[in-house]
DNA sequence: CTTAATTGTAATAAACACAGTTACATTTTA
DNA sequence: TAAAATGTAACTGTGTTTATTACAATTAAG
């Protein structure tokens, strides 16, 4: 199963940047055509980071903290805490070899680089260019 | 469980720059601490791409085709084929709301961009820079 | 020519991650 | 007081990854 988390945060972030209004967690899965509760642990996450302010309770629901063109894909994604891009061998080295030893280090600069590589640029991207798109592209295909 | 399949390929390209020889599977688990069974599908993965070639059989093993300046990490990285780094909803879109109709195709150019970024960044490293840091790092340590 | 060592590859198991689901206490509004 | 919503735990099902066993095919050594 690959992971759609960032994914799945991205769109309830849209769709909150594109309602202007407060969601629940039942219409944002509709959207998303997933289950409430795993919109709800994204909310959380999303809360967490001070993305979004929740309401519990009858006409409870979420929405954004600020406008769209101050939040950036990197914030989403760093609320979302995914895997790192690239994974360390954690194993014991061979301690007799070279390679093995040093191997551990050489890897976590690369990860580290390339995980810089990739928040550059989700940075560059706001949730305001994202709306943008959608809105765009809707008008055309109607 | 995390994806290593990248920086075990890394490891056993690095086992064979650094040795110049022609290494079986047995001693490059060994350093990698891995099951030789592993690192053999590695290779036929490696070899597939044209960055090493294997001889079955007794005294049989893997080298590298060309010298380590001549590869990139970027294409140690397309030889796996690991999975995109964003992962995209592929289930239907609610057809009655405008963001969940384009996220698909928002999203497809949100990941197709940050995995041309991760690409660009280990375009410019090479193995030899890799077995470079391994060695001024193994020198120090003694 | 026989034996031993190695790759190539399939099949299976074990460990883990992720999404889905149910359930329910808590909160809030009507 | 009832209804509707969040917050959250527990569990399930499915998919992914690595490890492992096994063995045919290949190759070199003796």
């Amino acid at each position: 199963m690959v992971n759609q988390q960032f994914t799945f945060a991205v769109h309830i972030m849209t769709m909150l940047a594109f309602s202007g209004e407060k969601l629940d967690s039942q219409r944002l899965a509709a959207s998303v055509n997933t289950n409430p509760v795993v919109v709800r642990r994204l909310l959380m996450a999303l809360h967490a980071a001070g993305l979004l302010t929740t309401e519990a309770g009858r006409n409870g629901g979420a929405r954004l903290t600020r406008s769209p063109e101050k939040i950036s894909l990197l914030q989403i994604y760093d609320a979302i805490e995914p895997r790192p891009i690239i994974a360390i061998n954690r194993r014991r080295a061979a301690r007799h070899c070279p390679v093995s030893c040093q191997m551990k280090n050489v890897m976590t600069s690369v990860a580290t680089s390339t995980d810089g590589a990739v928040r550059r640029h989700l940075r560059a991207i706001t949730l305001q260019q994202v709306l943008r798109k959608v809105k765009t592209s809707a008008a055309r295909s109607r």
